[in-house]
DNA sequence: CGAATAGAAACTGTATCTGTTACATATTTC
DNA sequence: GAAATATGTAACAGATACAGTTTCTATTCG
């Protein structure tokens, strides 16, 4: 997982439109919420809409909703949208090609990393937005 | 996963070391197969001597050696050693407490993340070095 | 002793990220 | 049409993390 905390704040971001019910919430009230600039919020929002999980209508009464139900967004669905190509972190400079070790590691490397993230994935993706709104519900 | 080489790098030292059965290799020769500097090498060795995968010795002659066979090295026991206490990446500042979402999104996104991180874990603790050593030398 | 090696501190350049300001664009309201 | 209210986006600053480098100390072998 990244390092950044956009994945955390659009998820927050999201969790907010879903328990609005369709009510357009503009970035000022949800930066709000967040406890950071309306900026930060539309930089985010914009990422999301780029990947159909929300409207945003701009002017006055504008603001943003959810595209779809929370039951049909998953968590790997707001990770992409804002944490995008996430490629293994490899090594910088290419390893010694003349090593028997260097010439093949990354190839391998990316092999099983990619069978790691697959199984993060698959969490991510049977994780539904609704069931976020509804752990904070139980929370109280 | 964190969007360093760290791990990357120490894959491929720890590999190198298995495939070098016993004999010493030194921080130099090492980077000269990882391509990148010998104090790089060293820093990510030090970590690997403090979980115990590996040991060192100075003086001339020196270098470095697994600690245990590379069939009890798991890419989890090398993660843990370089990547040491990766944190799920929260918000910045603390969200809203006023707010029925802001006051609880933290609790909930940590259990969700622990539960992906176990996932993305139990590939990393099911994959032995000397399974990547094998494939290296499938890969020729 | 002298050569070779690991260990560690300090510094640099680069990249990324969050937060911020400023402004253009669009929409509603009056 | 003008004013108010939003989003969209560019540009910039400060902070942080990281890889790489230099330099020095400590240790070991011959």
């Amino acid at each position: 997982m990244a390092r950044n905390c956009r994945f955390a704040v659009a998820v927050h971001i999201t969790a907010l439109l879903a328990t609005m019910e369709g009510q357009p919430c503009t970035s000022e009230w949800i930066a709000g919420s967040v406890n950071t600039n309306p900026v930060v919020v539309r930089r985010l929002l914009s990422a999301l809409a780029k990947a159909g999980l929300v409207r945003s209508t701009r002017g006055s009464a504008g603001g943003s909703v959810l595209a779809r139900p929370a039951d049909r967004i998953s968590l790997l669905d707001i990770h992409r949208a804002v944490d995008e190509d996430e490629e293994p972190a490899l090594h910088n400079q290419p390893p010694n090609p003349a090593c028997p070790v260097g010439r093949n590691i990354q190839s391998v490397l990316v092999r099983v990393m990619e069978r790691a993230d697959a199984a993060r994935d698959a969490v991510l993706s049977t994780t539904l937005l609704s069931e976020v709104v509804g752990a904070l519900k139980v929370e109280g």
